[in-house]
DNA sequence: TATTGTTATACTCTATAACTATA
DNA sequence: TATAGTTATAGAGTATAACAATA
């Protein structure tokens, strides 16, 4: 059973290691890529906050979000207001092309792959349902 | 229906990328990346075969495989053999060394992922189990 | 001193384009 | 000519270490 999981472990490791490959791979007429995405999805639910606390949502080292910030500052997708009390801090924001972006392309930015889940059965679209709602437990539990 | 796949699309994509970024990124005590230990499961499961023929079973371009297969023979794990009848060919193959890392250290690898997966109840890991199957056959399905 | 963010630097993974050797 | 593999080069994404500004 503990061996049973820790084979699961590895099969889901190269499955999720091996879809990412494709993701990122593909042309998707996105200006943004899934790391960027993934940035602006975490400030549209959560909402402003300082880059360190991005990278941490995020959970990546205060130097990766930097750059991801400045990326999408360059496209105007967020903006960066002093913080009102603490000199040494920002808050990030999604801008309105931000919000825009995220409202109208995300959803078709992955034509790709819902063209594949297109032809899978109910059953089977149930099941990666759930499994994204623990995929994102198993990635947002505290360490 | 449609637009709840092309939204599990996102969600997917969001959740895939974010768990491999913490794999990749996490220090395993394996002495192979995420990207060679695919490349030798490949090998493992299914055989020797040429450079150009384990780039398409993995979806990468042949250049990127020529890396992955020079560092997994600069570390003694695969070895490479002349084509017997075409001498632009070269055969690739775990070496005994790489069939005994696949057989010893693979499935501890994933230490954090298993002891993640370990906090599950088993309705969640049935889930993920069939999630995997899915997902592979999402990838491996011919484009 | 401690904290926040950034800059400097480097490594991995992947790609495309150009080259070499063989068929 | 066409094919298999490699080399050259580049870009994205991430990290650690060192720095500057502020608390």
């Amino acid at each position: 059973m503990t061996s049973e999981t820790r084979a699961l472990a590895g099969d889901l490791a190269l499955a999720v290691v091996r879809l990412t490959r494709h993701l990122r791979g593909r042309r998707t007429d996105s200006r943004v890529s899934l790391t960027q995405l993934s940035a602006m999805s975490t400030l549209s639910q959560d909402g402003a906050m300082t880059p360190g606390a991005l990278a941490a949502r995020e959970k990546v080292q205060p130097p990766s979000m930097t750059r991801v910030i400045a990326s999408l500052n360059d496209l105007g997708l967020v903006e960066r207001t002093p913080h009102p009390t603490d000199g040494r801090q920002i808050i990030v924001d999604l801008s309105e092309a931000g919000r825009e972006l995220l409202r109208d392309e995300a959803q078709a930015r992955e034509a790709w792959l819902t063209e594949r889940l297109q032809q899978l059965d109910q059953k089977s679209l149930d099941t990666l349902r759930d499994a994204v709602g623990i995929l994102t437990t198993l990635v947002t539990e505290d360490k």
